[in-house]
DNA sequence: TACCCGTGGCA
DNA sequence: TTGCCAAGGGT
């Protein structure tokens, strides 16, 4: 197995992405931003909120010392926003736990608000330099084609994932962290979800999945998900209004953004209970101060 | 475990 | 045109 770490390694010092957060300037509060924006979303989107994030709360006190609405205002479309929350819950735990450094260990990346089992391993390495298997959708297909032989993972990473992103792991910290990286980067590159680009690939001559024929995927088809007409498009048409007044709304101009009083009534109180708008008054709304 | 949670680009 | 998909997390 350890076949494949010099031609991923080569392949990656050749055609890496020149991406900001990963700059030798970085902060570890720079690649954990990153990471909560990259999460579902794609870099193209993520690049022009990063950067002014950044600027704008260039370190955890900075935006701990802000109102979380302003947080979610400058998340903008990112898209998701209870991440620009559990973001600026983060940094309020790294400020008033941590001493307004970003811990540096899985366990206690993992206990901060947002931050998963994927977002701990990737923090710990990419910034710390730390040897963890950092599984995420990219690896998770590069793994399911080069050595399970299958063209997509399962919907939920098991724990044979795990084995085997742990047993192609090199020893080495460094070269591990950059190892996460480059397959990461594969995968977001060449052996893409759709149509790989398998005669760029460095691995293309052990790739299990090509050695197969490169089979179509067998078993149900992934859970297409709707979204128009959903809750989850009237949140966001409730939470655009909110974001781009920079004071409370009268209820008035929330009602024009959907016909359905009965939905768009839950999807506000849903809003409200997770806690990315506040009443202010009967029939007022702001971003949460 | 399965489902909920935004947004936009692309084949 | 429309379904698929994008560096997931919480419950």
């Amino acid at each position: 197995m350890e076949n494949l770490h010099r031609p991923v390694l080569a392949w990656y010092s050749a055609s890496a992405r020149d991406l900001p957060w990963r700059a030798p300037e970085a902060t570890p509060w720079a690649v954990m931003v990153s990471e909560f924006m990259l999460q579902q979303t794609p870099v193209k989107r993520v690049l022009p909120v990063y950067e002014e994030w950044l600027r704008r709360w260039p370190t955890p006190a900075a935006l701990a010392a802000d109102a979380p609405g302003e947080a979610v205002r400058a998340w903008g479309r990112l898209g998701y926003p209870r991440r620009a929350l559990r973001l600026h819950a983060a940094a309020t735990a790294i400020r008033d736990e941590h001493g307004g450094e970003v811990p540096s260990s899985h366990a206690a990346l993992l206990a901060l608000p947002g931050v998963g089992e994927y977002t701990a391993a990737a923090v710990a390495s990419f910034a710390f330099r730390q040897r963890h298997a950092v599984l995420d959708t990219n690896v998770r297909r590069v793994f399911a084609r080069a050595v399970d032989g299958q063209e997509y993972p399962a919907n939920a990473t098991t724990a044979a994932e795990r084995r085997t992103a742990n047993a192609l792991l090199p020893d080495e910290p460094e070269t591990a962290a950059t190892w996460a990286v480059a397959v990461m980067e594969l995968g977001a590159l060449v052996c893409t979800a759709r149509s790989p680009e398998c005669g760029r690939c460095p691995i293309r001559s052990d790739c299990a999945w090509r050695q197969a024929g490169s089979p179509p995927h067998q078993g149900p088809a992934r859970r297409g998900q709707t979204y128009a007409g959903t809750d989850r498009q009237v949140r966001g048409k409730l939470l655009a209004v909110l974001r781009e007044a920079h004071d409370s709304v009268p209820q008035a101009e929330l009602d024009k953004v959907w016909e359905d009083s009965v939905q768009r009534a839950r999807a506000l109180d849903g809003l409200v209970a997770d806690g990315l708008v506040e009443p202010v008054a009967p029939g007022v709304y702001r971003l949460p101060r």
